[in-house]
DNA sequence: GCCGTTTTCGGCCCGACTGTTTTCAGTCG
């Protein structure tokens, strides 16, 4: 099918700043001017940060619209764009071995140094660097003594055990863990979670954690002393960086109380937004940094001890943390717009939950006295269907008896109320796994594609738009497929796929499973501009699991979501009468 | 390389920590 502009926006932007910041990457490696190199990076946050399609701009010949983009860059973007290629970047590798980049992904050497080792020694790649430093060879260079050497070999071998970063809920758990220990000493006032966590990314790098204290010497002691340090990397009176028994690295800083507002709102970042932030307050005639917002006339502080009153004082609302990414929230909260995010509490119920009917751990029953101990008015049973083997998926017979479960625990439970539902699987030949009028009895149907995943995209977007055109289909789960850090996403058109279930008024599912987030923020924004409706459901196994709509929450709110973009945010009728609604106009 | 309620030239976000330095450059976030 014939790809508009528009489907692939998030994909080419993407592209673009990747390409810009591989030309900064390798203008720093050859020595330029640093803000030549700045420039390309500044040019590549904007790209990334755009939410229209950067082809649409260049076609309509705005490139240099963008915050940034200047004719030079605008040119190599547009060669970019045309042709898939760039000869200033192609030139540019030229002059180095590809493996020289690897020497970058070194913590602790940066492009002079590694320049430096790659001109004198001739060194190209991460084994060679290893043997230089055990050599001592590295040692003979300016600037580079034995310590160094011994650090370069200790974050060679980390790089190698560590390629990928953390899921969200390891990375959280740790955090809070971590922040509940230093909260018992007496020195510490406060302590949080800042950085990625605190935005909720669906994965995190390196651990933040921010505390107040007017003795900080005492809590950097306290941090690197703690039970879970296997290794103290960097240990300051007021910054300190450990690495933990999981091989987690967490950085702890510690401020005054007095300044702890500004620190919390440095520290959370995003870099982007921090950047964009503080150019706002240069054009308004302050300086901003993490102790404080200071007027540039006479350095006087303006607001520090709040984070809100920093951006109040620039005219701005305060952004929940998940927004801030640069994506257009601080010239929402410039308007007064900010949307109001759903939050966890708004949800009313979850509508993809399995229980041991199928391959859950647990009896519908406890499943359902864990969502009313939740305050949820509803709970969607979705045992998988009869293909499915492996999860043991309910045959029609099977589907029949545990319908009749559901209504003696209604009865036993009203008026909270049990959906009777089906994880639906879409087979691999397009069919569904029931027949319609085993469809039709259920009160909520889900579909999800689990099997032959790896068709190619026609055949994959066949099967959706087969599924997704069932009159009794409600809602399609996990649309993507993907596993984080394990598997990648099926062969699907997302856009299309949005596109789809817009049509045919089927909602799209943020499945929470830590490992999931899928559709992930992105996507889920995308969709909810597109028109689309969307469930934050859990994918339950366990009644333990029902927690997991925190992460699902999480990706909601960084897509910007509001209350009513949520079908499970519905009270019980509401959602009743919009389940009715679309099986009565098939 | 980009940009302009300071500028079409001369600036460019900013501070902590490390290591190898005797006053600071490199790196990181």
């Amino acid at each position: 099918m014939a790809r508009t502009s528009q489907e692939g926006t998030t994909i080419r932007n993407q592209e673009v700043a990747e390409l810009l910041q591989t030309i900064a990457d390798l203008l720093e490696v050859k020595g330029e001017s640093r803000f030549r190199i700045a420039a390309y990076r500044e040019a590549a946050r904007h790209v990334e940060g755009l939410t229209v399609d950067i082809a649409a701009l260049d076609e309509q010949g705005r490139l240099e619209e963008v915050p940034g983009i200047g004719p030079s860059i605008a040119a190599k973007i547009d060669e970019y764009l045309r042709t898939g290629r760039s000869q200033y970047l192609e030139d540019l590798r030229a002059e180095f071995p590809p493996s020289l980049l690897e020497l970058l992904q070194v913590p602790g050497l940066g492009p002079r140094k590694a320049q430096e080792i790659y001109s004198s020694l001739g060194v190209r790649s991460l084994a060679e660097l290893a043997q230089a430093a055990r050599s001592h060879r590295l040692s003979t260079l300016p600037g580079i003594g034995r310590r160094t050497e011994e650090k370069l070999l200790r974050e060679i071998e980390r790089l190698q055990q560590r390629t990928r970063r953390y899921l969200l809920s390891v990375a959280l758990s740790a955090a809070e863990e971590v922040a509940a220990l230093l909260r018992d000493h007496p020195a510490v006032e406060r302590v949080e979670p800042a950085g990625s966590i605190r935005r909720m990314k669906e994965t995190i790098g390196d651990i933040d954690l921010l505390a107040a204290s007017p003795r900080p010497q005492e809590v950097m002691d306290a941090f690197t002393t703690l039970p879970q340090v296997k290794e103290i990397i960097a240990k300051g009176p007021t910054k300190s960086t450990i690495l933990t028994r999981d091989n987690l690295q967490i950085d702890l800083r510690v401020v005054h109380p007095s300044i702890y507002g500004s620190a919390l709102q440095y520290f959370t970042g995003s870099k982007e937004h921090n950047i964009a932030l503080r150019d706002l307050a240069i054009r308004q005639g302050y300086k901003l940094n993490e102790y404080g917002l200071f007027r540039l006339a006479d350095d006087r502080l303006i607001a520090g001890r709040h984070e809100e009153d920093i951006y109040e004082a620039l005219g701005l609302q305060c952004p929940p943390p998940e927004l801030r990414e640069n994506r257009g929230e601080i010239e929402a909260a410039a308007r007064g717009q900010l949307p109001a995010l759903v939050a966890e509490d708004d949800l009313r119920g979850d509508l993809h939950v399995h229980s041991d009917w199928s391959d859950g751990v647990s009896t519908i029953e406890a499943m359902v006295q864990a969502a009313i101990a939740r305050g949820y008015e509803y709970v969607a049973i979705t045992d998988h269907s009869q293909s499915l083997g492996v999860a043991h998926g309910l045959s029609v017979e099977r589907v029949r008896e545990q319908r009749r479960v559901i209504e003696d625990l209604n009865r036993k439970y009203a008026p909270f109320l049990i959906l009777a539902g089906t994880e639906l699987e879409i087979r691999g030949d397009g069919s569904l796994d029931y027949p319609d009028d085993v469809l039709r009895s259920f009160d909520i149907v889900t579909v999800s594609l689990h099997s032959a995943r790896g068709q190619e995209r026609e055949r994959v977007m066949g099967r959706l738009a087969l599924a997704l055109g069932n009159p009794y289909v409600d809602v399609l789960n996990h649309p993507t497929g993907r596993i984080i850090g394990r598997r990648a996403p099926y062969e699907v058109d997302i856009a299309e796929t949005i596109r789809l279930a817009v049509a045919e008024r089927v909602a799209l599912e943020i499945n929470g499973s830590p490992d999931r987030l899928d559709l992930d923020d992105v996507w889920a924004r995308r969709a909810k501009e597109l028109g689309a409706v969307l469930a934050v459901n859990t994918d339950a196994h366990s009644p333990s699991q029902l927690a997991f709509a925190r992460y699902g929450i999480a990706v909601a709110r960084r897509a910007w979501l509001e209350r009513g973009d949520v079908l499970n945010t519905l009270p019980r009728e509401k959602l009743l009468a919009r389940l009715e609604r679309i099986h009565r106009a098939a």
